[in-house]
DNA sequence: TATGAATGAGTTTTCATTCAT
DNA sequence: TATGAATGAAAACTCATTCAT
């Protein structure tokens, strides 16, 4: 059912599971090309051999980091229990700025590594998908909405779109916490249908 | 080929500069590390040790692209020439867009690179605040603009940051265009104090 | 288990050890600036890989040549077999001179290439104590002798000084034999007869 | 015709003198391959071009450093006054050691690059004979000497090949004074007294 | 399922030397 | 007598991948 199916005899870490764990941290670190194969085994503690055992090809290693780590789709939703749109606004901020920074690592992979190759492309425009519709979904669900889907759509994707860049391409996630404020503001009214302070 | 030696006598372009242009478009098409120096050579039509005469090491090049490449600061401003803010919005978008996709080359070397690398992270945020100002300013002189600078500037931001990641990080600029309809509205409206259609 | 896996020079003619010796020979003969890894490994018989899988670095490479090749302490002290000074002398010189003309290679490269580097000088004051050592020991056994250790130490950093001079620096051990004759009848004499002080 | 008739009207510190002076101190500190001509240029302060208009090839270069610089005949001379021959030596070794230390870089070169290099291992030759030549002409003009030229040659030989190899080739021109000490009593007193031929 | 030595093409970088000015 | 850009061969080192065990 779910991508824990993989790793469902994880009585102990897997060699495996390990070698996707340590290339993750090595790829958000330092870059796709500038990892070596010879090094993910070193840090990881397994022979070099291994991880051309478990996985064909270095690229196919990387498709796996990106791959079989899931969106929070969850811990956003959850996270998010105001009845407005701004109250919803500042958990949802707040949560995914606090999310990338602590597990950014497939994040920022998928951001970097994209160009040129089809499967993180696409797998970058699923989970921004994924994000946005997240959070659409979530201020669907506020009391105060009165705007129309597409309007609170496009609003999800500009929230989606500052954070992200804040946090995978500025690096910048604690200095960037005040000028959000503003930003909700502007979308919280854009959604409620007044320039009225709440 | 010879001849132009000749016919570009006033303007001599520098063996240098023929380097960094080189640089410029390989990077962005394939990434830093997946660029060898010896390609950049063979493209540019010099020896490969000239690379390194004018450019101790394979980052000083990096650098050199990054930061000797300007921002298209005035393309913006003399585009947006619409009264409102809706017109001046359309218009801001469609030549950012245009303008990433045509010489994107160091605007996304300079998001790809930035993460570990703090000069090419400072001037990705440079480059970034750079536009939203510029943004900003043109809002501003639109006429029927109601809102306060701080809530311009998060305009700006969010518009700025929706057409990079689409452009940057996810590849897609041709199919985000008839969704950044409705995101031009939700900033307009938001600008202008009205829910009112133009 | 076998004793092998724990003792570092394990007997087995492996293409490191071939490498060490190819490396030994051609630092010896063109010095370690001027030899190529390359050259190493083509002379070896061996890819040219295999020189940096198993040694980090060329240094380090240098650094096996010169530490895993021990001391031939048990030839000079074999070979003197006389009951005199003098004899013990001449069976001294004569072994050393040829002991580093044939096997000179690691004193040769330790001697050269000690300036600047800490772990080859060390190395180089260490075969030299431990000739000079051995020199004494040897002179300390003989039947005439009546000079106190210091004095036998002194003697015998004259003569190894001396004899490692012409070989290693000057490579004039073939010319040298018969100046030797006099240095021995002075060293002799200063450690057996006449040492009246005054 | 004398090399020195060229540089005889060196008003002005010459560009050729600067470069023979700042290759002589790069050559000692880091030897001769490793030191490339750009840099001597570079530190020299003169255009990297001018290297090879004052010397055709870099080996040009080093025979002129090497040739180019006289042995400190006279000052050994000089500063050897006592009347015995245990003072002579004392002011000889003090002296030797304290001028390799101070003007080490020709010997540091000679002795490091001969190998393979006829031009440079001559040099090399000369310049131990030269030394041993003064060092022998300075001991017989002692009071107190009774042995034959013979002897005094191999005296000399002896107290420079320990010099040489200690400041030279071990480095340790400090940590060796206390050990010349026996050295000279054991010298001086085989010039001086029983000297008994058998 | 694991292992680590082996492989060789490829990478960045160095550098003595040349040459037009 | 200088000058500094240009040149290309060669250097040290990297690395994804293979393979015998």
């Amino acid at each position: 059912m779910t991508a824990q199916a993989h790793t469902r005899h994880a009585t102990r870490p897997s060699k495996r599971q390990l070698i996707i764990e340590t290339a993750e941290r090595l790829f958000a670190e330092h870059g796709y090309d500038a990892t070596s194969t010879a090094r993910i085994a070193t840090e990881a503690g397994v022979p070099s051999g291994l991880v051309f055992y478990h996985f064909a090809t270095k690229l196919d290693l990387l498709l796996a980091v990106v791959q079989e780590r899931p969106a929070p789709r969850e811990v956003l939703r959850s996270t998010a229990r105001g009845r407005t749109v701004r109250r919803r606004l500042r958990a949802i901020v707040a949560t995914m700025a606090e999310e990338l920074e602590h597990d950014r690592a497939a994040r920022i992979i998928v951001f970097r590594e994209a160009q040129g190759r089809p499967e993180i492309a696409s797998r970058a425009a699923e989970l921004f998908a994924e994000a946005t519709e997240t959070v659409a979904c979530v201020l669907t669900g506020a009391d105060d909405v009165v705007a129309d889907p597409a309007r609170v759509q496009a609003a999800a994707e500009l929230v989606v779109s500052r954070v992200f860049l804040d946090t995978v391409a500025l690096g910048q996630a604690e200095t960037a916490t005040h000028r959000h404020a503003e930003m909700i503001d502007l979308i919280a009214e854009s959604l409620t249908g007044g320039v009225r302070a709440e």
